[in-house]
This record gives structure tokens, sequence and C-alpha cells, in this order.
DNA sequence: TCAAAACCCATGGTATTCCATTTAAAGGAT
DNA sequence: ATCCTTTAAATGGAATACCATGGGTTTTGA
């Protein structure tokens, strides 16, 4: 499985476009790299990527739920509403939304950060800012993260 | 499978005409690309909207009903009798009926908001008080959707 | 005959597409 | 390792197509 990774710099057109790094329209499924969706990011003001595969899982997910029910459709307003698809153009180039710009302070450059099966699009400054708060809470919380050892099958690498 | 996602926000004229985004339009399923259906929303005084295929489905979900049981007579006289069915014109519009407009508040702006497999159209100001409050829910009950969401890809999908 | 609805055309604005140039990365040879 | 060549990616700008919208015309049904 393609996972998102590493990050970008790239500029931002008086009209919002932007190149979208090749590396990330690469790691786009098959079948699914016409185009990414893009939202708010929950916790940050950064704009959040993912492909449309995804979506659609999130989607079945909410099947879920009883058709009429509250909860179906409090979930199903709030999150499928605040999405936005954008293909890309001959050159990998999306053009980015007003006000997605606005959320993350988005001027002349973006910055695309690898989350592994999501990545996000930050101003630079805030992502430097960012990442560094990020790297020290995972100096103090480190243990807590473990290997999921796979089970089924008995291949696992050392140092993966 | 496509998906109704985003929000648009279009004009409506003194007769009701109104643009269904393109978007929306696409996304109808292959041979239901003529018309949309639309109906009172149960929680809500907003206008819910699907495709022919979506009412099929539902219509056929009664068959869980026993034949002549009061779960049946109730359920499908309370949804299908409700229903009203719009072609699309030439440039892609309708024209919304007096009685949903009016349920829905809807007066010279109408917002289109994607709901996955289904959309709902809401006066403005109420979609955003709306989606204000749904997005709260969502964080209080985020839980629900996680489960959801691990029983699900455990038994679809792999290498995540 | 009249009103309402369906149909059609014309416009402006926006978004998409295409082509050309610059920049950066990758590979090969000295 | 350095320089040069080749390829791919990113950027800039212009042409094109699409869509939302306004107004008007024909058809339908009461």
């Amino acid at each position: 499985m393609p996972l998102f990774m590493s990050k970008y710099t790239n500029k931002v057109d008086g009209k919002g476009s932007v190149s979208v790094p090749s590396q990330f329209r690469a790691a786009l499924p098959s079948g699914f790299q016409k185009s990414i969706v893009m939202y708010q990011a929950v916790n940050h003001g950064a704009i959040e990527c993912c492909d449309l595969l995804h979506i659609e899982k999130v989607n079945d997910s909410l099947e879920g739920f009883a058709p009429y029910s509250d909860e179906h459709d409090e979930f199903s307003l709030a999150l499928m509403s605040g999405l936005t698809e954008l293909c890309f153009d001959g050159n990998g180039r999306i053009i980015l939304p007003q006000d997605l710009m606005e959320y993350a302070g988005i001027m002349n450059l973006a910055t695309f950060a690898g989350k592994g099966k999501t990545f996000q699009i930050w101003e630079p400054a805030a992502f430097n800012r960012e990442l560094d708060i990020a790297r020290h809470k995972v100096k103090e919380k480190r243990d807590l993260l473990k290997f999921r050892l796979k089970t089924t099958e008995g291949t696992i690498k050392d140092g993966s």
C-alpha cells in the first residue's frame, strides 16, 4: 500500500493554483488518481487531504447507522458537506478553494506534509511550528507507540 | 460509486427555478440522470433529495416487513406518499414545489449540501446553523463512527 | 383564453484545458 | 567526485469550454 510521506513546498499563484507533488499523486490508489478530496483539518489550521477511495470507505461506515436516524443525519451532513473534490489539470495542479486557503492562512507558498494514509497542506511557517511541537510531544510519549504484529504472516522485518 | 459531497449555494428565481449543481447531476447513477426525487427531511426544516434508484432500494427494504403488517403499512405510506420527482430542464434546472420551499423557508437562495447517498437543500442561514450543531454532535459522538470504521475495515480491506 | 409549466437561446463569469518556459532532479561520462 | 546531458516536474500565461443565470417563447392543461 502506497503512503504519503516526506514534505514539499510549492508556489501558489494568484488564482490559488499549486502543483501537487508528483510523489503524492503517484501514491494515490489506482483508479483514483484523477483527483484528491480535501477538508478542514480537525485539530489544526491546515487542509487535510486524502483520496476518493478513502472517502467512500468513510461513507460506507455511515451505513452502519439507521438511514433516518439522528446519528446518520448528523454524521453524513457534517462529514460530507465539508468535502471538496479537486481534479488535477494536465500538469498535476489543483486550484485551492478560497475558504480553505483562508482557513490554513496560505498565501504564496504551500507545504505538503505526508501523514501516511492522508496528507496535509500548510502555510510553511505554521507547519514548522507545528512540526516542532509534534516532535517534542513524541519525545515525551514515545513509549506509547508499539508495532502491531502481524499474526497471520510470519514475516516481520527488523527495524521497520 | 459516485457520492454527493461539498456544498453549493445557488439563486432561486421568482418561479422557484434553481440550477442543481453540475457536480450533483454528474453524481447521479447512469440511467437515472434525468430527475431527482425530493421530500421533507425527517429531522429538519430542509428538503432531502436523492435519485430514483435510491428510492427503489428504500422500497425494497420495506420487504423486510410482513406484507400486511402495521409497520409495512405505516412506513410505505409515510415514505412514499411524500415524494416528488422533478426532471431537469435543458440547463440542469428544476422548479422547487411551493410547499417544500415553504417547509425549508427558502426564498432567493438555496444551499445544496452533500450527504453521500443523498443531499439536502437548505435556506443558507438555516444550513449554517445546522452545520454548526451537527459538527458539535459529531465531536461528542465520534467514538460511534470509529467503532463502525474498525469493524468495517476489518472485514473488507487489507494492508492498512 | 389564461396561467402555469416546459423549452430554448443569449450572456457573463468562472473554471478547466492547453501550450511554452523555467527549474530541478537523475543518469552517464570524463 | 565534477561536469555535462537528458528527463521529468513545476511554473506562468493564454485560450477554451462549461455552467449558472436572465429573459423570452412555445406548449400544455384547466
